[in-house]
DNA sequence: TTTTAAATTTTGGATTTCCAAGATTTTTTG
DNA sequence: CAAAAAATCTTGGAAATCCAAAATTTAAAA
């Protein structure tokens, strides 16, 4: 018998492949280029958009927004609506003309495209690629990013050379993730991440950390801010009461949407 | 009478802005929003496909990717084959321990996947976002991006930083593209690319440009390298027998795949 | 090898989308 | 204000897509 032409995985592959070059492919297409029917085509959408690689609709599937590693993907499509109001709330925030840092993460994507959606117009320094990406398809998004080790995971760059360029600017604001606050503070569980978010503290006159109510309690490895280091803490919910009352004796203000 | 509620232009820029949020507007839902008829939507996505805006499909349409000029997006289609074997046969020139250097293009893009497939060991330093994502799915490769403005049409980084950041070091070669070759030279139309490809070329060892045989004889506006800068040309057809010579006469390696 | 599970194809009908051409409305222009 | 131009709506098939279920093939396991 005949060895199948593509198997599952290599139509998967190529199927992200072409959508690297195209925005846009059509379920007929890519059955007749893999000599498939168009049902197994479907279904390989299916699968693909599950794991959000993918965007399907009515006749074929659309990329995901620019250059997405697909872990990170994965996590974008739990707790999406809690995220997109929580990025929605804090770029609200931004006012015209301002300078601001921006790191990497799940989070600070959605408030970067919400950003360049209202075009706000602001100076923008990240090492996240994918903010950068998104960002700069804001006309008034004037877009820096940093030097360092790439870092596939999470689509960033870290390291020393990305801590000293950050020395030479001073911005208005900072913009972090993280995967935990708790009583000891901000922590970080992405290795090398930590030491990239102190430096863009260092250089901003105000700190806020998007941090949503999933991760509030959570310790993780390493350390990023104490108390007395954090402006702003935005979120989608409130903390527990003792917990902001902790907050805010340390004067950080505690933001929160709709209320 | 009423008012029209959008007018064309207002629905034309409010379903670009709709697509910088999500990767793929419906028909549909579009015609509900704007309280008028599919067919109308159908028109508005007819013009904004025309001015390579958007791309249009079954029921919908997609955002075009960042750097990707809407007339060329046929001729890049067309040329995928050529540039694939380019890039493959440029990847077979790459040993293992490697240090290179990569600046942002569609043909440099396919070089960096190919790499990315052989698992080459490299240290990779690269001006692309894209060659950066690509290149850093490998467990091999060694990824750096440089600093700079973000550039989004070609999702690359330019400007004195970036340049600055290149002279910080030194490699065994680097792989160029570039979007003609001609008589007086490697020229580059991309506002900003020639700068960091010149950086590039001081601080390597070895010099190669990858240009696929439809740029031979063109002439654009930013000079690149002249003759005796070049070592390698590395394409996917043989030049004119004249000009092989000339490039000869200067040292040049003529590479072409199959032959 | 046989068995089992997974992947793919086939089928047919419901649904959606497409396209063109003419009718209607709105906007612009003289 | 009237005429012309542009934009939009309506209509009626034609074409493409979707979906589910059952049949078939292929790959993996026992």
């Amino acid at each position: 018998m005949l060895t199948r032409r593509y198997r599952k995985q290599e139509r998967h592959a190529q199927i992200l492949l072409e959508l690297k070059l195209k925005p846009h492919v059509r379920v007929a297409e890519l059955a007749k280029q893999f000599g498939v029917t168009t049902e197994t085509v479907r279904r390989d959408f299916e699968e693909l958009g599950r794991s959000g690689l993918l965007q399907k609709a009515h006749g074929g599937a659309s990329a995901q927004h620019p250059g997405a590693p697909s872990d990170l993907d994965e996590r974008r499509h739990q707790r999406v609506a809690e995220r997109e109001r929580l990025g929605r709330f804090a770029a609200s925030t931004v006012k015209d003309g301002t300078s601001i840092m921006i790191d990497a993460g799940a989070t600070t994507m959605e408030f970067a495209r919400i950003l360049a959606f209202r075009e706000t117009q602001i100076i923008a320094i990240t090492n996240s690629l994918q903010v950068a990406m998104i960002l700069g398809q804001s006309p008034k998004a004037d877009v820096r990013l940093t030097p360092g080790e790439y870092l596939p995971r999470e689509a960033a760059v870290i390291g020393l050379e990305t801590c000293e360029y950050l020395e030479g600017y001073n911005v208005d604001a900072c913009f972090l993730g993280a995967t935990g606050i708790s009583d000891v503070g901000v922590t970080e569980a992405v290795k090398g991440f930590a030491s990239v978010k102190r430096a863009m503290i260092r250089q901003s006159r105000r700190c806020n950390f998007l941090i949503d109510a999933s991760k509030f309690g959570q310790t993780h490895l390493t350390h990023v801010a104490k108390f007395d280091e954090i402006d702003t803490l935005i979120s989608d919910k409130r903390p527990a009461a003792a917990f902001t009352e902790k907050l805010e004796k340390n004067n950080i203000k505690v933001l929160v949407p709709n209320s």
